[in-house]
DNA sequence: CGAAAATTAGGAATGATTATTAATTTCAAC
DNA sequence: GTTGAAATTAATAATCATTCCTAATTTTCG
């Protein structure tokens, strides 16, 4: 547990904007000046391995880190790439999670949508 | 509407496999071993935004691409990084819909699970 | 047919992510 | 607290997916 993984935790899980991993490398470097990218992608693949932190995609931009919190599904923005979050009931979880039986880890629904902004901006 | 255009939509509708891309060109060359890799990236973003295929981005991996049919969700085995569909019901779809409100277009359900394979190798 | 517009092939360029390597840091045992 | 092996780091090169560029070709449609 060295203090870059401490402070790329830390960071993850104080956001609540998903950010990318150059964001998360930009706000590092605020800290700790010295951090490499390389160390910043490292510790996001080991903490997403070990199911501390959780790895989002959306297309046509880069991959996207979550802290993993009380579920949660996103709205994706198909005009400006936003995201937002909104609120899973644990009934309609577990329904989602009864199609794959037994087996089944975890869920992500994506709403594609469009945001406030971009609605009223036609 | 050129000839390349329709090879290529042929292919992803003909596929179940969620082909990538790169599974996309390699099929299209067989047909016509002179199209080119560019072509490729460029139809598949043009019928994606006429909303005549329909993009998947999964961790890890290059972004594949889905025929549009009936609503279906997605299992992602995190072990292999496999894709399998499952079928989703209208209401179950317009559950998770109503989420978003009245500017929803689509969502996409992924379940994170171990596959039979996966499952038994263990 | 014939000209304008769109599309293509080919390859260079970009952006995100991973691999490499020598130097530094951590951590448990003394 | 020192020590030394194992893990981690910084820096940079390399890779992979995707996009951009340009001249040549094809399509469209009057």
């Amino acid at each position: 547990m060295t203090k870059q993984r401490k402070l790329i935790i830390g960071i993850v899980n104080s956001s609540r904007n998903h950010p990318t991993a150059a964001e998360i490398y930009s706000e590092a470097r605020r800290m700790m000046p010295s951090i490499a990218v390389g160390t910043v992608y490292r510790n996001l693949k080991l903490l997403t391995n070990a199911g501390e932190i959780r790895k989002l995609s959306f297309p046509g931009q880069p991959e996207r880190y979550d802290r993993i919190e009380h579920p949660h599904g996103h709205l994706y923005c198909v005009a400006c790439g936003g995201i937002n979050d909104f609120d899973i009931s644990p009934a309609l979880r577990d329904e989602i999670l009864a199609h794959a039986g037994e087996r089944a880890i975890s869920c992500d629904v994506t709403i594609d949508y469009l945001c406030d902004a971009c609605a009223g901006s036609k």
